[in-house]
DNA sequence: GGGGGCCGGGAGAGCGCTCTATGCCCCCGG
DNA sequence: CCGGGGGCATAGAGCGCTCTCCCGGCCCCC
């Protein structure tokens, strides 16, 4: 690439107009006459122009592209922030995030920058980032309810828009599921089929969603005349389900159904209940949440309640981009349904 | 925000100074006096100044940004696309790439900006995205070997570093594994724990890392006095490891050893294996590859090969940032080793 | 037939930064 | 005492684009 890249006045010279002219045919703005767009058109593929983003962010204070920042809790250690994004993918919800998110942008030629916030600099970096004007706002998904970052956006008046409410209450827009609702289906499900001795793997009580889907769940259970579900705190991982379980069946080896908040557990949860002999569903019931791979894959298939990650990603970008384009100001809340998924274990 | 962001100019007159003092205080070049660096320092701490990146990287024709492509094959159809993201993360793989990438790129406060090329338009965007000058160069993760995106890259004159060899020579560095030493070294595990009957699942036969694997392993059977291994073809997905076992089984009931061409597929072969009543390792003996997440969470944990898929990506990095700065010139493979990691399972 | 509005196009002023060319000042040698 | 040189700062010219004026011409209406 020795050749400099044409630039407008290239193209402008090339159709014997003027440099505002070409903008305008290529920007698509007010009236051009159509002759004249032929002409800067043929001209622009002669030259094989491409604008150049950086001239134009300067002048537009836009950019086209959103920093996906995946926020981890306090200080990681510095051996540890190489393995943070490999084990941030490791949970397949981050993929259906990544594909959702792509899926809004891509239409609108905007494009994601990935970031990892898990240290406090990490955290600074991030926040420089959009200050210079590198992105033109934050889409952030926290791993952990102390995230600071969300504070740290809001404080510095960068736009952003976060996955699930955050504990601590934060001038951003954020979307989230109606948690409550998901251990509503669960528990639904459970009594439908007609289990009389039902207990729960929750996530872990720091974390609201957790709350709620358990909440959901008991209220529902107590109404179905219920009041007492035995509850194994996990941490949203397989190991924590295992462990959960393990802890659960020595003390309700009678159970009959079981509810764990993340599909990922819930695998754990049926890994322990088939090597203690209990056929899934036949014996146990198992109802897992998210809907996520794991939960086609797992054997017996996971009957599990959906989360529309993709959809609720796609509205973080959509809100993101409405914030930064200045359409909406006051932060927004959008709340989405879940839905149960039966499949085999339940 | 509706205070400007401060400039270099407002820096400047905040310190007594001229812009281009500050720009080279800002830029640690040349000599500047300690006691005015010092001046300038206090009056950028003061203006909370950020230098704006789009002015910048107009001038000096660099992003501090490259694409992280994740390219697909032909025509993916419009619906496909939105899963295209979550399914590429789905395979653990893709996270430990970003790992790596993220691990090289920080400490020089660049960034990877996440771009999809499954179908001709996108890949169009790939190229018009590079062209416009949005990012310095592209890092390119291809999963399907036919992927014309290399050489629309190489032909536009852009910078790209590829992971894996492509099957058409392209005059692009690129990183790769020694997939016949890896073939090599999960057949001498299977021979040293004397295994007799062995068989393999192979990654899909199109993919060059595929037949080298499967070369390496048969060769080395060979060599051990195993001259015919049954081989199935598997497509790097659980489903398709399953699939592949289960023929192999119904043809080779006998099978004592078997070598998948990659973890994902080594867990469905030890599914299929267990369903049919065999444990693993003691009536069969089964190694994975790539030594993924997956490899340690299996039941039983899988022996594997090792692919240092995190150093790979990060020389990837390193390599297209050495193209950028124009410190190399020439195209250039990278070859790694692979090893191996015993756990379980063989 | 003349004036005002409107439409299509051009000129030029920046956006915030880097970097070259230049100037100032002080120190040293002759 | 003067000329020369080197260290350190400044001035100013762009980088490529957008966008606000502004201007010329045409149409329409009175």
């Amino acid at each position: 690439m020795n050749r400099q890249a044409p630039t407008l006045e290239d193209v402008a010279r090339e159709a014997g107009v003027s440099r505002a002219t070409v903008s305008r045919v290529v920007n698509g703005v007010r009236n051009v006459d159509p002759a004249i767009q032929d002409l800067v058109r043929l001209a622009i593929e002669r030259t094989g122009y491409a604008p150049n983003r950086a001239a134009r962010s300067l002048v537009t204070r836009r950019t086209g592209t959103v920093a996906l920042v995946v926020s981890g809790a306090g200080d990681t250690s510095e051996e540890e922030q190489n393995a943070f994004a490999a084990r941030v993918f490791a949970d397949p919800f981050f993929g259906r995030v990544v594909g959702g998110v792509v899926g809004f942008l891509r239409p609108r030629s905007m494009h994601p920058v990935l970031m990892f916030a898990e240290s406090p600099e990490a955290r600074q970096e991030v926040v420089r980032y959009l200050r210079q004007g590198n992105a033109d706002g934050a889409l952030v998904v926290s791993t952990h309810p102390d995230d600071p970052l969300p504070a740290l956006l809001a404080e510095a008046g960068l736009p952003a828009v976060l996955f699930a409410r955050p504990v601590r209450p934060v001038a951003l827009s954020h979307v989230d599921l109606a948690h409550w609702d998901g251990g509503r289906l669960a528990a639904e499900r459970l009594l439908a089929r007609g289990c009389r001795k039902v207990a729960t793997v929750s996530g872990p009580w720091a974390v609201a969603a957790s709350q709620e889907r358990l909440a959901g769940f008991r209220d529902t259970m107590a109404r179905g005349g219920h009041p007492y579900v035995p509850v194994a705190e996990g941490g949203f991982t397989l190991d924590s389900g295992v462990a959960a379980m393990t802890t659960l069946l020595a003390q309700h080896p009678d159970v009959e159904g079981v509810f764990a908040a993340n599909d990922l557990m819930a695998q754990g949860v049926c890994q322990v209940l088939r090597e203690r002999g209990r056929r899934v569903p036949e014996d146990v019931a198992v109802v897992g949440f998210d809907d996520s791979s794991v939960a086609a894959t797992c054997r017996p298939p996971l009957t599990s309640v959906r989360q529309p990650v993709e959809d609720m990603a796609a509205a973080m970008a959509r809100l993101l981009d409405e914030h930064v384009r200045g359409l909406r100001t006051d932060p927004v809340a959008v709340l989405f349904e879940p839905e149960l998924v039966v499949r085999e274990s339940a």
